[in-house]
DNA sequence: TTGAAAGCGTTACCAT
DNA sequence: ATGGTAACGCTTTCAA
């Protein structure tokens, strides 16, 4: 259980050669070793059970080879996916990812981050939403993930345009009035998604439907779905920005004795798991969360300095609620 | 954004002292540093933006700090939700986690594993399920969450107790016979859930009612979903001794024009947010994830080397799936 | 109260 | 092809 650690000293006194040789057979360089050297080694190590150690790697190689992923809340499946498909693909690159929640709270944000510099992180992903942390001091790359971040990359979904696409799906459905439940605008200006819902709606010629604005959760779809339905000009289908929101949109129009997507159809933004599976099946417009992971990792440890956005296309996943 | 790293070494310079006092301050001990010394320390740090490197004193203190976590799938809302409880434990200590997924893959899982220890982690958290993997060589404090290890710590929710619970909840509400949902017995033994489920069957003088083996996923709770209700003997009830599994036992039934809790009731095992807003809200056996993230990071921070199971207990919710 | 220096486990340069 | 060794940034003992 609590063997006492072996040491690369140990190693190369047990295989009869120097540490170097040991460096140089573990990392595969960066000089030759004969083929019987290195046999005993190889010998050596196995005997041994010698394990090589990352920390005093890292501190002579200056780099860790460890990512510091922030999300707001790591409960989240949203998040929960993200994350999954972030360290899948640090993985394949030999990093590993120290991940933590900032509870939506920036006061918390700036002090993860500060605990993950002090970790050393080679890279630090930051994803939304959350108030703008100071990055000022901050020595890593970093790579905001839908969220812009002044002076840091940044990866994000077409939010726009996927919001955009899935409204005209709902309008292709033949509805006039289709409502949004919304998250609270983060910096005054609207949504993407509020905008690609106008986008839609406007270029069908139709009045923008009611909006309701709420937090981004299951219970703030709720009360937003109750506040849609007991609307005067209550709509005959809503787009929801999130799964979250669409989950408790969806309750709301069950214990109204509606019907989806009879009465009403929804159509979600996100496409977490659990739409597939929500009754009826959520019609979604889903997020690449593979492809943002897989850009975020990528400009981490390449080190693109290419700071400009790069937008991933979302994907709309047809299933009942919409009513297809 | 890539500007040169402050040193203690620079400090120590900008300060006019040793790096030890610098040591001294930064760590508050294990000297005592004069009040003008102490402060003129800290206006160095403060101006060169110094942040101690936690690798080099890793190296040094033998310790990172740091704590890994392996589930079998960072995705799942379940394990999602306990490594978001196992981080805010971790943090509170001054611990970071890595976290990663193992597929449910033993292979997978040992190659996790032995990364996770060149990382030097400082304890380990391994999730069910995934086979046994070997732990002979691992020389740092290990604890199985809801898993029973050889020669590991283990804390787990009280999966038999709680499943009776469920099932005494649902047979008094009536039901003479409830079905069965469970994932495929690991080792040969039946499932601690499936062992409520028949003792809570048992003592109320009922027959154990039918029984669907299946994965641990949406899809399977579907799968087994459409099973049980085609079966000639359908059950009036259905405990599922997952969330996930819930979830797709519910679509089943919808599809089947069936209501819940009317023609069948359901209650699931796990309790995760998920299950407040499925249509309709389950009634849920919930595992207790902060107690259990506790217990665990506990366990390994203090080394209490209890090598003992320790079972918390679970919480009964009522929602509307069980007919109340 | 403060400073000098050893040493944690590596890597890689410079010799040999 | 291999060995000796300095250095990475830190903590802490020992001396002053």
């Amino acid at each position: 259980m609590t063997k006492a650690p072996v040491t690369r000293n140990d190693v190369a006194e047990y295989a009869g050669v120097s540490t170097a040789v040991v460096s140089y057979v573990v990392n595969e360089g960066p000089r030759r070793v004969s083929p019987e050297t290195r046999e005993r080694v190889l010998e050596a190590i196995r005997v041994l059970g010698y394990r090589p150690n990352a920390t005093a790697r890292a501190l002579r190689m200056g780099t860790t080879r460890t990512l510091g992923l922030i999300t707001p809340d790591g409960g989240n499946p949203l998040f929960a996916e993200l994350a999954k498909a972030i360290d899948k693909e640090a993985g394949a690159r030999g990093y590993v990812v120290l991940q933590t929640s900032a509870d939506g709270d920036p006061d918390t944000e700036h002090a993860k981050i500060a605990e993950l510099l002090t970790r050393q992180v080679s890279g630090l992903v930051l994803v939304a939403p959350t108030e703008d942390p100071d990055l000022s001091d901050v020595d890593v790359p970093i790579v905001a993930i839908n969220r812009e971040l002044p002076a840091a990359s940044s990866v994000r979904s077409q939010y726009r345009e996927g919001a955009r696409q899935g409204v005209d799906h709902l309008i292709g459905h033949g509805h006039r009035s289709v409502g949004l439940v919304i998250g609270h605008s983060r910096d005054g200006r609207p949504p993407e998604r509020e905008l690609g819902w106008r986008d839609a709606l406007e270029h069908a010629g139709l009045e923008a439907g009611p909006i309701a604005r709420t937090t981004f959760s299951r219970r703030g779809g709720y009360d937003a779905g109750r506040e849609l339905l007991a609307a005067t000009n209550r709509p005959t289908a809503i787009f929801a920005s999130s799964d979250l929101q669409a989950v408790g949109v969806l309750r709301a129009i069950h214990e109204a004795g509606l019907n989806v997507p009879d009465d009403i159809a929804v159509l979600a933004f996100d496409g977490t798991a659990e739409t597939e599976y929500s009754w009826p099946p959520l019609s979604v417009v889903r997020q690449p969360l593979e492809q943002l992971a897989h850009q975020a990792v990528t400009r981490l440890i390449d080190g693109q300095d290419a700071v400009e956005a790069l937008t991933c296309p979302t994907d709309l996943i047809i299933r009942r609620s919409c009513g297809c």
